[in-house]
DNA sequence: CTGAAAGCGCTTACAG
DNA sequence: CTGAAAGCGCTTACAG
């Protein structure tokens, strides 16, 4: 049994209400006084209950954060960013991931809700465009990589597929394949339409069969090279969705015996720490991961303040140019 | 304002008690009225608060998890199992991680205290042996790999430090390495003494200089490769006290134009993932991270329902042989 | 400066 | 089967 600010005011022959006012450094209060409880509390081993604080104040102090994926660095190192700013504005995180799954993602919101968290920020939302209507809720939230809701921050996935297509085509490709996410999402969508753009551009016709579905991680990726390097037709370089489907193609790649990037340039995005130690290192679109959770976490501040003026963000994403990916050879 | 009780009380004309009553599936209640109150409810968009049930009934059903580091993969697939398992018994976890941080460890402490949360996890502690003296709370606690503890489940380091040695040792190995945590955990030791008990079964002598810190991240498995080739003898074999320093290792190695195993052997610990599709793969140890995460919660369980016949569980690691390790060179 | 009282949103004996 | 009442641990007007 915790003890409780009634135990302390029994022992301090004070009522709890004067106790509750020296924990909280109410201001008229004897200093001595005030003093002299904190440090019975103390002594005593008082933990205020959040639970009854908050039941009272109607307010929490916790913000609610779903990730896709636990199993994705890119969220992890989001989520990092996340959590550093917001203990920074003294809100603490209650997390969760719902593993690419829908059901669980729309499950999570009456989990939030039901703690009556302060706000939410959900990263990879598979609701994506249906956000709107299926979750209104009046728990204020801002969703990270989904451009269509009116609270998000996002990096510019087509601005970042567009930079490394120019870049493929720089280097002399002009059989680049694509290994997409497989879902119908604007991160993905946004991604292609850069890749097609880009393509047409250079009046380099759309092979279709030059693009291939992976599923967001490494497995993906592997099973895309495979259709790909099976091809009478072979690319002679591969864009990848993100960093973990480049990982799997790469590792499909070596195993076939193809030297990267000598017979086959490959491509990520997202710029993961590991994808740098990879060898080869891997070229990459790297978003700008740290800015990506400090505006979440800003924004949703400001809509928890009542602020309702605040608009989406785009960030521009950065091309990286590292070991993976080479000038065609004749 | 959300939505409480006794709003639908006051629109079903019925009083609070009973609306709790047909909401929670209370036996003696009219079934007509049970679902009247039910839908009613639903169509309100009611969602229970769990702060104020929590309140009344002085449980929760939330477990605290505080993971040493986000970045690595290693706690981010420990904390996914113990995800699973945990909803699997109707518990919501509330997630932290200290950054390898000990104050931090420390005050995560006091926040879980303050939720009253059901019972906390730590994996990676860094209070190590001192947890029993230090975290004296009423709430109780399973630590995963810190074998001091009472109530805790980790794998065998030494075996597994063991097995890694007999394994290099068999391939010819004499001049092995060792790349340290750098910090004096369990953990840590160890696996130390596994490395140094087969190196003195098998009559090898200790070099001093052969054994180097890292810090558990892929930076100090660079900085500490760097150091071990900069040596007048240098080692054959790197042993590494997980897969992230490993993977910082081959990438040194590899950036020196060193060719992995053929001009070093390295080897990490953990069995992440990702180690698996590195070029070249990473012979590892394999720790039974889904059994850690599983028994880990079960344990908790265990603790939480007042079972305090609970003891420590140890689980046996397993040598996975891939491409980074070879048999020496004459 | 301090206490008594009301109330946050629930649950649960206690009567009926 | 159902309502009135008490209470979980706090905070905060309202008096004094």
């Amino acid at each position: 049994m915790p003890i409780s600010i009634k135990d302390i005011a029994n022992k301090a022959n004070v009522s709890p209400s004067t106790v509750s006012r020296a924990l909280n450094d109410y201001p008229r209060i004897s200093s001595e006084r005030k003093d002299q409880i904190k440090e019975l509390a103390k002594s005593m081993g008082y933990i205020p209950s959040q639970a009854a604080r908050n039941l009272v104040t109607q307010q929490s102090a916790t913000l609610g954060v779903a990730v896709a994926d636990y199993l994705d660095p890119f969220y992890m190192c989001l989520l990092a960013n996340i959590e550093e700013v917001a203990l920074a504005n003294d809100y603490d995180l209650f997390v969760s991931s719902f593993y690419r799954d829908r059901q669980r993602e729309e499950k999570l919101f009456d989990a939030f809700y039901q703690k009556r968290l302060a706000g939410i920020i959900v990263a990879g939302s598979l609701i994506d465009d249906g956000y709107l209507s299926q979750v209104n809720r009046s728990i204020p939230a801002v969703l990270v990589n989904c451009f269509s809701y009116p609270f998000s921050v996002s990096t510019d996935k087509f601005s970042g597929a567009k930079m490394a297509l120019e870049y493929l085509i720089g280097l002399g490709h002009r059989q680049i394949a694509y290994v997409s996410q497989g879902q119908n999402l604007n991160t993905e969508l946004l991604r292609f339409q850069g890749y097609r753009s880009v393509l047409s551009e250079h009046n380099i016709p759309i092979d279709e069969s030059l693009i291939v579905s992976g599923d967001s991680g490494v497995f993906g990726g592997i099973k895309a090279a495979n259709q790909l390097m099976a091809l009478p037709e072979k690319p002679s370089a591969i864009f990848c969705f993100n960093d973990m489907t480049a990982i799997g193609v790469l590792n499909a790649l070596q195993k076939q015996g193809y030297q990267v990037p000598r017979d086959c340039s490959v491509m990520g995005f997202d710029g993961l720490d590991i994808s740098a130690f990879y060898h080869p290192s891997l070229t990459t679109i790297q978003q700008p991961i740290y800015q990506l959770g400090y505006q979440a976490v800003e924004m949703l501040l400001d809509l928890i303040q009542g602020d309702d003026e605040v608009s989406s963000v785009i960030l521009e994403p950065e091309l990286i140019v590292r070991d993976s990916t080479a000038r065609i050879r004749e």
